[in-house]
DNA sequence: AAGTGGTCTAGACCACAAT
DNA sequence: TTGTGGTCTAGACCACTTT
């Protein structure tokens, strides 16, 4: 298993590798003590512990404080799926059961859902000016809310609105907006016909870390979706998961139309 | 900013973050060496160089091997966009071009692709299988690529395809298929109508990061994309990208139909 | 040749959680 | 109380890249 070129840490992280996936080491099964490995191995604590936090940054094992100590991380199916496909038919029926949408999804799946609303109005920073084409210090509107699905932290979702068009509305309230902000600001004049998602990946700052409660080695995915009228850009919405609670899901049919 | 309860190696990844982020330290600038923090800070080469770790981590610096030491990363905006909507007027287009589809959208963003092909039958492993809902050790016929772009290694592209369709047909056959596997599959008479897009993120494995060349401290994004006739799943793609190198960006209208 | 980061050692003390 | 991992020290040698 070991190439005669491997450094030694990275040797001792094949091996354990090797143990989990064969399940020598299954889901939930204890770690050996890094003392016992360092002894095995004929090494310093240090170079077994170089080869542990290799593996727990690849999401295979957990962190391990007290006499609990670590273990191999139970890889439960990802427990969430965030479908992204908006269509007039699930606004609709939002519309109806006048619940928030996310709300509404999280109970779909069973899940219990609540967050926190927080509404402040500010300078946009760059990356919203850019996508909402703001002018350079142009004001916003911003929603920002932690989600929570059985009362753990699951996600921040923060929406950006240009203040010409969120101010003195209820989108700058910190209320609930129960039929969804989609069909808020259409019965405002801003009917969003064409929507654009980009996402992307990173390791987490420390402020998500404590924030969402994200276990080491486990990155974020980013999620910018631009909401546009026909004229302008109205809404941005910039979402932070952590990568092991969450799948995104984008369904489509091309019977019909372009996409 | 340093915290009273922070400790040490954090307090130094909180400085240099900071000096980061207000741009003290330029993208491309030098970190500065080592020692000279173990001296600044007043501590040892192992503190800094922990807090150097939990930096690179974040992807906000390179490594650096030799007298070059490490720079802030450039992060320039992300360099190729994978769009994601195909098109029937895209589809058309690259009929009559006769390339393949990757390289026909690299060369629209001015960039070279170039790609491995390697074909193989196989069992088809439980998540390739429940995704295109074959029985346990059904058999699949596998496309697997390894994508670049001006030379370097961009992404790990693999194509599943359940054996009774794709036997005996040229999505057996290592080469090419220059009007893109959508329209080979609809002249077999298997219409992909329905797509579904899985996306999640991780940090890498050994494979991929010796494969793809992963700095440290970048994730990659993974794609399940599944498509369907009105029958049954037909295709399954498998596609791996560092997320350093890529956003991943879906464009929709909602004005005349349902997603 | 010189200076950088990469690996490794053999210790130490502490915080935490189970017993 | 005990054993675990988390932090930290003060060194050492090596590989690599630039000068």
């Amino acid at each position: 298993m070991a190439n005669g070129d491997q450094v030694l840490w990275e040797a001792v992280a094949a091996s354990l590798r090797d143990d989990i996936s064969s399940e020598r080491l299954r889901p939930g099964e204890d770690i050996p003590p890094e003392l016992d490995l360092a002894k095995r191995w004929a090494t310093s604590r240090t170079t077994i512990r170089r080869a542990i936090e290799a593996l727990t940054a690849e999401g295979l094992i957990t962190e391990g404080r007290g006499r609990r100590g670590r273990q191999v991380r139970d890889s439960k199916p990802f427990d969430f799926y965030a479908v992204q496909s908006e269509s007039r038919a699930r606004m609709a029926e939002r519309m109806v059961l006048g619940t928030d949408a996310w709300v509404t999804e999280a109970a779909k799946q069973g899940r219990q859902a609540s967050q926190n609303i927080e509404v402040t109005i500010s300078e946009a920073a760059p990356d919203v000016a850019r996508r909402l084409e703001l002018p350079a210090n142009g004001r916003v509107v911003v929603r920002r809310r932690v989600r929570f699905l059985d009362g753990e932290p699951h996600d921040r979702n923060n929406t950006y609105y240009p203040a010409d068009i969120a101010e003195g509305t209820r989108l700058a309230q910190p209320e609930d907006i129960p039929e969804g902000g989609i069909a808020y600001m259409a019965s405002l004049g801003y009917d969003q016909t064409r929507f654009t998602d980009e996402v992307s990946a990173r390791n987490p700052a420390p402020d998500n870390v404590r924030e969402l409660r994200i276990p080491r080695g486990v990155p974020v995915l980013i999620q910018y979706r631009t909401g546009c009228t026909t004229e302008r850009p109205v809404k941005l919405t910039v979402t932070t998961w952590p990568a092991d609670r969450v799948r995104l899901v984008w369904e489509w049919d091309d019977t019909d139309a372009d996409h």
